[in-house]
DNA sequence: CGAAATGCCGGGAAAACTTCCAGGGCTTTT
DNA sequence: AAAAGCCCTGGAAGTTTTCCCGGCATTTCG
């Protein structure tokens, strides 16, 4: 039997963590248990602990989930990285995995899940919800549909469809990503194209089908 | 001093129910803890145990948080509900309130303050986040009811207002309704004036909270 | 009834925004 | 090394929006 698996998680809400740190100690597999607020807190922490496995939530204040896991894997490209969101919309799955996750799971599983999915990670392996795998293939299948075209694009595209869905202005949007107004502009056009919508008001539309805005509870 | 306060915990994550648990242990205060995984069967253990205060997730399967709340009060109008969410934006506040909570808070907070807010209410007292209180104050002050704002529209604009959300262009509203264009434009700026956005995707937002657009079948 | 208020309609000029095109830098793939 | 894709930017041209204006019809009120 090999050492006990040593786990970072990451979410900026402490009671949360708590109720991980909780679960995953009651497996006599998974050993230490590191914790970290926010992504820009990780990597410190990963630094001096080295864990095993990084057990990443998506919505977070500052970086956010997936810009998290970008930098992550740009300092230690070999890291094992669990994404455990609330989400179960396909986009953020497939999101999660081209930003370079090992696995995707969402907190509607059993505990036992999160524990399964760590030691499958911790062995190399990777873990992705059955349910959402099997969608996955689904929709792979019928290919085209909104969360297909919402798939093709770009990283940078998606960041700016999001900013401007929830109601930012052009150059609100640049702003907050320090680019020149021009670039949101182009990026506009081209996200529009790709997603075949005329109006700023239908991507906003196709945005929230898509549960990318929230609207209501 | 009293008794010891009982509370019913309603969320969907049992990972999550957990680490509440364990804080709210923590409390001197405070006595049983009872779980409950979705709206409908909070019913259930409500009746069995009658807690003092319910603290319930926004966000879950089947009914919902606020739907929850709804159906917890129907059968028992005197219960004490305390609305624990993720979401700090003042419609879901509004939303709660509306729906019978008597308390708000984010999980943003301490858990101390989950603690405090169990407690005022289990007093018959009401507790909402201080800062979400301020900000609601000042939103009420300025007048900024949506409901309200729409209502304001003149019986054109709100004409227009439902084509320009629904994802029409500018040109094409004016065409449904045989009129220049420009004419439209100037009633675009007057409805955003009044509903005070700025954006398109704002102004779709708001008709989506309003529910004059569906975005889901 | 006259006057004032309000809603509706659109023109013109100026400002703002979007589109189209072009180019440079960077990384990954072939 | 070349090709391809993404990201960023700028200029020029085209389009849309804004702001200000006046005209018209209806309603309200002194």
């Amino acid at each position: 039997m090999a050492n006990k698996i040593s786990v970072l998680l990451v979410d900026d809400h402490a009671v949360v963590r708590a109720g991980y740190k909780t679960y995953l100690s009651l497996s006599e597999r998974i050993g230490a248990v590191y914790e970290a607020d926010r992504g820009e807190t990780a990597c410190q922490v990963y630094d001096k602990q080295t864990p095993d496995v990084v057990v990443m939530d998506l919505s977070m204040p500052g970086l956010g989930g997936l810009e998290s896991v970008r930098r992550l894997l740009v300092r230690y490209p070999h890291c094992k990285i669990l994404v455990f969101s609330i989400h179960n919309e396909l986009v953020y799955v497939t999101r999660a995995i081209k930003a370079g996750a090992k696995g995707y799971i969402t907190k509607n599983n059993e505990p036992d899940t999160l524990v399964t999915a760590v030691c499958t990670l911790a062995e190399g392996g990777t873990y992705i919800e059955p349910a959402l795998a099997q969608q996955l293939a689904v929709n792979m299948a019928i290919g085209q549909d909104e969360a297909y075209k919402v798939k093709s694009l770009s990283p940078r595209e998606f960041d700016i469809f999001c900013l401007l869905a929830n109601g930012l202005s052009t150059r609100e949007a640049a702003d907050k990503l320090c680019l020149s107004y021009k670039t949101v502009c182009n990026h506009s056009t081209a996200i529009k194209e790709k997603l075949s919508v005329k109006t700023m008001s239908e991507l906003t539309l196709l945005a929230s089908r898509q549960g990318i805005v929230k609207t209501s509870a």
